[in-house]
DNA sequence: GTTAGATTATTCGTACACAAACAAGTTTTT
DNA sequence: AAAAACTTGTTTGTGTACGAATAATCTAAC
């Protein structure tokens, strides 16, 4: 905490988002039920489940994932055999996603350990708080609003 | 956006606090002033610098970075010769670490940008605004308050 | 004072994160 | 239609993240 131009590390933004990031990985560990899953993969089998049938690089933007990444997560729900992939008969650069039976089953069974993991890691706020944070927290998180 | 049973992922505190962290990261890359360095190698200069010494594992602890992370991050910084690396002599296991002369000059030179990247990444709020995410933020950045 | 237990740093393995470069395919321009 | 420009998915390379295992050392208990 000590700093002799005022510059303290655990004020920066960055810092606090990285530490609070953390602890909600942690928690989402303990309380997702499946211990392969993480979150990002989760993220995908949840968007899937609300669009049924897109790109991999579509899924990708929705969510906040790069071309390269989503791959890597693709790869590894596929190879648990959670989705599916198939070509697109009209461009047929694109991969088509679609959730298996067993990767609907999956995310329909755990869904809500994921509102529970937002719950908790919002937990030592109250709730007025937590709907402000949440709130400002939407705002910081849109890709404009920065300065170029 | 859509839910068959309300679980939206842009709402849930994980995939923002995410989607918050990869635009701080990108304001940071764009305005820290040195190209190879990264947010956590800037946290360890920053740490380093207002303590002149620590071992490896403590200053971890004081950047929430874990043993293997620290290693590697260290291991970095020091092939750029911006810190130095010698034993304790009361305890042998540790490794004493304290600014280069270059790690000093450097972090000297770029703090003030530190403080610039905080500002910009908490730009689209208001003043008000801001100390409050801020205030929120830090409560929600603390390893206790999970739930086991 | 030795043994059991904890701590320090390292290594290994898996999973993001993203820039950069690429091949293949599609769209836009001219 | 052919060229230029863009998009899609993959690969490569570097840097977090962190669990788990390990060797060396230190500390606490007995």
């Amino acid at each position: 905490m000590t700093a002799k131009d005022g510059y303290i590390l655990e004020r920066q933004a960055g810092h606090l988002l990285r530490r609070a990031h953390q602890r909600h990985s942690a928690i989402f560990q303990e309380n997702i039920g499946d211990a392969q899953l993480t979150p990002l993969q989760f993220a995908a089998l949840v968007k899937l489940r609300d669009l049924n049938e897109v790109s991999q690089n579509h899924l990708g933007r929705l969510t906040a994932m790069d071309a390269a990444t989503m791959q890597g997560v693709i790869k590894r729900l596929a190879s648990r055999g959670l989705i599916e992939r198939r070509p697109d008969p009209n461009d047929r650069r694109r991969l088509i996603l679609s959730l298996s039976v067993e990767g609907r089953d999956l995310i329909e069974a755990l869904v809500s350990n994921g509102s529970g993991i937002t719950a908790q890691t919002l937990a030592p706020l109250s709730p007025a708080e937590q709907k402000q944070f949440l709130d400002l927290l939407t705002k910081l998180a849109q890709l404009n609003g920065n300065g170029e």
